[in-house]
DNA sequence: CCGGGCTTGTGACTCTATTCACAAGCGACC
DNA sequence: GGTCGCTTGTGAATAGAGTCACAAGCCCGG
């Protein structure tokens, strides 16, 4: 276990720790919290919590838990949320307006520094304090004031692009809410959210449950129940039933 | 690899294979497409594409590839994206608003039927063409027109209880933009989207990589290169070298 | 109807992540 | 100062995902 590469998938849920030790750190109610205790809060096993936090280091006392505002220190400091990092927005539709205003980023120490459009009618108008510049003043922009993260909220075709512009002027760190692939050098990282791919996923298992449920009926009426419904939907049975066996109560978020 | 249990990780991917081939569709060039070509659209490697693909069946052909149409609809199928399914929105703050306007959403057959929130001043106004209705209409409104996902745009602290009540009125997918644990039975399936915890994430790569080039730098130093730069930065050189050293020899290897 | 070129489908391997289970260690109380 | 209860930290086991590489199979041209 000695010392680093965290483990992206650790990376992804410091966060979601933190968020837990914020609350706790509130409610000055307790100095310390368990692993079993911080696992109830974030949503996830104790064993993972641990060994999460054992990636940081030994930050914690046996027999006792974790100090809350040390813990609290550390991963702030681990995710680089000691500086406040400038982020960004391209594209200033209904998105890119909500995220512009979005309370949270700054909660966490980020800063929208600009807002950018290629659309005349929107460049010059205020969003959320900010005046919308000309895209063309990104790179001279990003001269003045360095950013950190460039918020990609424009139509998928024009994704591509911006990210190559937010990357020659000189932004290494991309989040893109466009539903298409942006291709970058491998220096470069890029999450993705795609609102309409989270409802695709929940469609699919969605239906699995549909397949399940209908099957289990079909079920019932071979046993002899429901005598009513019969010939619907069969052949779902089978795979219903390894499903429902496999993942009980599963899922998470991921991206991952 | 024989039948079924689709992985979550493929899953999460048929939208995005799916997207291709509509593309691939509607520029009527191709007929059919090889695990190559449709790798370099979604951004994957092809073995993948074709792992992926397999889970669903054998549907491509030795030689030739896979049949765009076809494939298409296989996938569509899957994903139980040949029936419209309707969702609501909770929450109409300016993320719910975006949500509500998203064109995304109905492009792939899914259809907004309702927005609703707790907040008077709200509810009654309209949004992208639909009124906003009192959160306690919620079950009654389900029981009349079936949704089949529920959208949680509400703050962190009202989340958890959207959650419940949606669960209540017969919702079974849930996507949550909330910064908030929710927690639901076993039967519920939650996608979580948190878009603070995107921009963490990203920060957190962002701060290793300045550690990474600040390192460098300091290396250059002690070699004797860059004899100007000295006792600038000396701070996070000082940090970066020892964040070299206890993690020699990983910086390079695990980049991705 | 045979051979060559291409592309799939998949076993085998590797890598990453999760979970288990327990020894090590801390604090409190006698 | 010893022992008891509790909680961490982590090896080891397991599960899941990604990658490799190649045999199987299809199409086409001769």
């Amino acid at each position: 276990m000695r010392k680093r590469p965290i483990p992206e998938a650790t990376v992804a849920r410091l966060p979601v720790y933190l968020r837990s030790l914020l609350a706790l750190a509130e409610e000055r109610r307790t100095l310390t919290v368990s692993s079993e205790e911080l696992a109830g809060m974030a949503g996830v096993n104790a064993a993972k919590v641990r060994k999460d936090l054992s990636y940081l280091g030994s930050y914690g006392t046996r027999g006792v838990g974790y100090d809350v505002e040390y813990l609290l220190y550390q991963i702030t400091r681990e995710l680089g949320l000691t500086q406040d990092l400038h982020a960004a927005i391209v594209g200033v539709g209904n998105l890119g307006r909500a995220l512009a205003s979005f309370k949270g980023f700054a909660e966490r120490g980020f800063r929208i520094a600009a807002l950018f459009d290629v659309d005349e009618t929107v460049i010059g108008t205020e969003v959320a304090g900010l005046t919308v510049r000309d895209l063309d003043e990104l790179k001279e922009f990003a001269a003045e004031e360095p950013l950190a993260i460039g918020i990609i909220a424009t139509p998928a075709d024009g994704a591509q692009e911006v990210a190559e512009r937010l990357i020659d002027a000189g932004v290494k760190s991309i989040l893109t809410f466009a539903s298409s692939v942006v291709k970058v050098p491998p220096d470069i990282v890029v999450r993705k959210v795609d609102l309409s791919i989270e409802l695709q996923i929940l469609s699919f298992y969605q239906q699995r449950r549909e397949a399940i449920s209908s099957a289990r009926e079909a079920n019932r009426v071979l046993e002899g129940e429901l005598p009513g419904a019969a010939g619907l939907r069969t052949g779902a049975a089978e795979h219903a039933a390894s499903f429902d066996e496999r993942r009980a109560g599963t899922l998470h978020s991921d991206r991952r």
